[in-house]
DNA sequence: TGATGCTGCGTTTTT
DNA sequence: CGCAGCATCA
């Protein structure tokens, strides 16, 4: 350790006579323990030493946390701010508030250390700013300022962006960061894959670069908070010593960083709770570490397990179906939820003939359930990837189903929103480069690439933020007469503004600033489509700032939260991916794209291989277990994917269903099963042990279509066999890439398409045919899903 | 500075 | 195929 560090002391706990935690310890019989089960009650009232609650879907896991943290205060073991409690998500946090208050009679404005990891690191941090080389203010860089930042970094360097992008070194240094590596812990062997060998040096580079901008990234929030912690021992002991009890949400979702830093605070008390579910760690892509939870008992010796697999959710169908099929998974601790309820509904499997088949097919029985009085509001469409949305959106116009798409594209993330907080970002903190450069052009105002560099080289020179060297160069003739007078304007705004700080409302001085930089104003000149939606857009940013104190509050909240406020409430179908899902939960759920390739996705498996294959199959479980009544999978046998039709296998997860809770429907859509009669042998690797009535009826009646088939038109025997051994997708992408296969077709040839039928070739483009189809019109196709008629 | 065309890419997402 | 990001030209 260095040596001793001089630690203010943390804020003392105010006695709060009428506040939650005397309140809680006034009621005499706690009432919240009534209606809790054995297992969720264990789970409250363990309090000593570290407790691991392995919490299934639908198992009452928040509920649980809650409960505990009542207790904890009701019992008067801690008071409010001396409890840790930490999520993932905003939205959790605020829902943990909530239902604390709720439980306890008010709001608990007491719990300072309930919020996110990156909110609580914050926090830390801010306190502690000078130890780790920040100034108490620094600001926060979203992805897009830091891969700005990473390009200058680059630059500098000399460095070909082109051969190395700054997004491929973000996402570098963001994994080693989410592994708790700083710069000098890097495998030197990973750093050297980037630019020749020079990835520890720009990584470092980039460190120093937000020192002296004084700002931090995502990744920085936790990072240099274990870096304090564990150059100051001081700091740390203050943190220990004050955390009673520490908590934590959705623990398998935590990575490496996250974990050091947990177990840095929590080795204090000893007392701390992770609730999880190993079986929906979906998130190893983004740095969760599955193993944190697999080797939790190692980790905290003298730890205690606790198992919620009693199910409130779900029917008993669908809980048989997901445990079944997560069954296959080989690394996990076990669980085997149970429930209560009524059998309920089989789950259904429905094969489309393509994608546009499985649309109308949803948007049928969607239609159906709505006449039986069904909200829309409780029914689901979870897809694995969001290119599937579109398909639904598109028949869902066409029939006028209301529907919204849940996680598209974030309310903060939108170009408006990120210019205007720029803006307010100058105002607040005149040497924020990074929002200065965002917008000092914005709009346009005659400020180009030469000024920019003028000013970049200036403050370089003299180590001083871009606003101020543009105050001095102003000064000069350096710049020419016309950007000279429009730098000054814009400084002359920027210091109008920055007083009227002090007197002005902060909404109010947001809608000043809008209007008078002249940002407003470019959008109501723009006359595309979507200008007046930002319009909106940056109205709603300005209502939203009322509920904060001031301007520097609100900015802390949005570089943390950045959370668009729930959309309206009207009964629509919700459409989302799978990962958007976690946590949510409907009647009826609809599970389309369970073909292989799309789901598991190709991806996963070529990159993480097995593991890859487990977490995709973690997702299908989570998918199942949203669904409280009904759970309807469909798969299609065509697909089109970068604007050509694939031909697909069902997916692997389908033969991992327990047959006895499956039920084969039929498609309601059209054509329903005829298009897997030719092509049936292609499910047989898969098909093997999946045995119900209504498969073996389809399968049957393939098998005789297919015999039909053979003898007539004569399928060439190598042509099959590629079709059994490569998954089609791959083919596709491999043939798509392979520049120089010159197709055995013509132009001319008359064809067959599984698909489309009939049709000439119009043009032959490398192994991509154009046919003019008899009945299906022009379409381009791969050759290798055609053959000659 | 702005418009236009070309190339490359195409899973999941929070803070 | 459709989009985003970049490069080039007017």
């Amino acid at each position: 350790m260095n040596e001793p560090t001089k630690v203010d002391p943390l804020p003392e706990i105010q006695p709060a006579p009428g506040g939650i935690a005397a309140r809680a310890r006034a009621a005499a019989a706690p009432p919240y323990l009534a209606g809790l089960n054995a297992e969720q009650r264990a789970a409250v009232e363990t309090l000593d030493g570290p407790l691991l609650v392995l919490a299934g879907a639908g198992t009452g896991k928040t509920r649980v946390l809650t409960t505990r943290i009542a207790h904890i205060l009701s019992l008067g073991r801690a008071r409010p701010a001396e409890i840790l409690a930490v999520t993932f998500t905003n939205k959790a946090a605020r829902e943990m508030k909530e239902r604390i208050g709720r439980m306890l009679g008010q709001t608990v404005e007491g719990m300072p250390w309930l919020g996110t990891f990156h909110a609580i690191g914050v926090k830390i941090l801010r306190r502690h700013a000078e130890l780790v080389g920040l100034k108490s203010d620094f600001t926060i860089l979203d992805v897009d300022d830091q891969i700005r930042l990473l390009k200058q970094v680059l630059e500098a360097a000399n460095i070909d962006e082109k051969r190395w992008p700054a997004r491929l070194l973000a996402s570098l240094i963001d994994g080693w960061k989410n592994r708790g590596l700083t710069p000098d812990r890097v495998p030197a062997g990973e750093a050297a894959s980037f630019a020749d060998g020079r990835g520890a040096k720009l990584n470092a580079a980039y460190q120093d670069r937000l020192k002296v901008l004084n700002a931090a990234d995502f990744g920085d929030l936790l990072l240099e908070g274990i870096r304090l912690f564990r150059e100051h021992a001081a700091v740390l002991a203050q943190y220990q010593a004050r955390f009673k009890y520490t908590l934590v949400d959705e623990y398998q979702d935590t990575n490496v960083a996250q974990y050091l830093w947990l177990r840095l605070l929590g080795q204090g008390s000893k007392n701390i709770c992770c609730v999880g579910d190993d079986d929906q760690s979906i998130y190893g892509w983004r740095g969760a570490e599955v193993d944190n939870i697999l080797r939790f008992e190692k980790d905290f010796p003298g730890a205690r397990v606790i198992r919620l697999e009693r199910n409130y959710r779900s029917t008993a169908h669908i809980l048989a179906a997901a445990s079944h099929l997560i069954t296959h998974n080989e690394g996990r601790l076990g669980k085997t939820l149970r429930t209560d309820e009524d059998p309920g509904e089989k789950v259904t499997v429905t094969g489309a003939w393509d994608s546009e088949e499985e649309a109308r097919s949803i948007g049928e029985e969607i239609e159906a359930l709505q006449r039986d009085g069904h909200k829309l509001n409780e029914i689901a469409i979870l897809v694995r990837a969001s290119f599937q949305m579109r398909e639904f959106e598109d028949r869902f116009v066409t029939l006028g189903l209301p529907y919204r798409v849940i996680g598209g594209p974030r309310f903060y993330e939108r170009a408006e929103i990120r210019d205007a907080l720029a803006y307010l970002r100058c105002v607040a903190s005149p040497a924020d480069d990074l929002a200065f450069e965002r917008i000092v052009n914005v709009p346009k105002r005659g400020l180009g690439d030469a000024t920019l560099q003028a000013l970049h080289d200036h403050a370089r020179a003299r180590r001083i933020p871009l606003m101020e060297a543009a105050r001095a160069l102003v000064e000069t003739e350096e710049l020419k007469p016309k950007p000279r007078t429009a730098l000054r304007d814009l400084l002359a705004a920027f210091n109008r503004w920055h007083v009227a700080r002090e007197a002005l409302p902060h909404p109010e001085l947001a809608e000043i600033v809008l209007d008078e930089s002249g940002y407003t104003e470019m959008w109501q000149k723009n006359r595309s489509a979507d200008a007046a939606g930002r319009l909106e857009n940056l109205k709603e940013l300005v209502r939203s700032m009322e509920e904060f104190e001031n301007l520097q509050g609100f900015l802390e909240h949005v570089a943390l939260v950045m959370d668009a406020d729930g959309g309206p409430n009207a009964d629509a179908v919700s459409i989302m991916t799978l990962h958007s899902a976690k946590g949510l939960e409907f009647d009826t759920v609809f599970l389309p794209g369970w073909e292989e390739g799309l789901f598991p996705h190709q991806r996963a498996l070529d990159e993480s291989g097995h593991a890859g294959l487990e977490e995709e199959r973690r997702l299908a479980h989570v998918g199942i277990t949203r669904a409280r009544r009904r759970v309807k999978i469909f798969f299609a046998s065509n697909r089109r994917i970068h604007g050509m039709w694939q031909s697909s296998v069902p997916s692997r997860f389908l033969d991992e269903l327990p047959e006895a809770h499956v039920e084969v429907a039929e498609s309601k859509g059209g054509f329903g099963w005829g298009g897997f009669t030719s092509r049936f042998d292609m499910m047989e690797p898969f098909a093997s042990d999946y045995e119900t009535p209504g498969w073996r009826r389809a399968r049957d009646r393939m098998r005789a279509e297919e015999a039909r088939e053979t003898t007539g038109a004569g399928t060439p025997r190598g042509s099959r066999r590629q079709f059994r051994r490569e998954p089609l997708t791959i083919e596709g992408e491999l043939v798509a890439k392979s520049t120089g296969a010159v197709s055995a077709y013509a132009t001319g040839e008359r064809v067959f398409h599984l698909k489309f039928g009939y049709g000439d070739i119009v043009s032959v483009d490398g192994n991509k045919l154009t046919v003019a189809f008899d009945k299906a019109g022009e379409k381009r196709v791969v050759d290798s899903y055609v053959e000659r008629s």
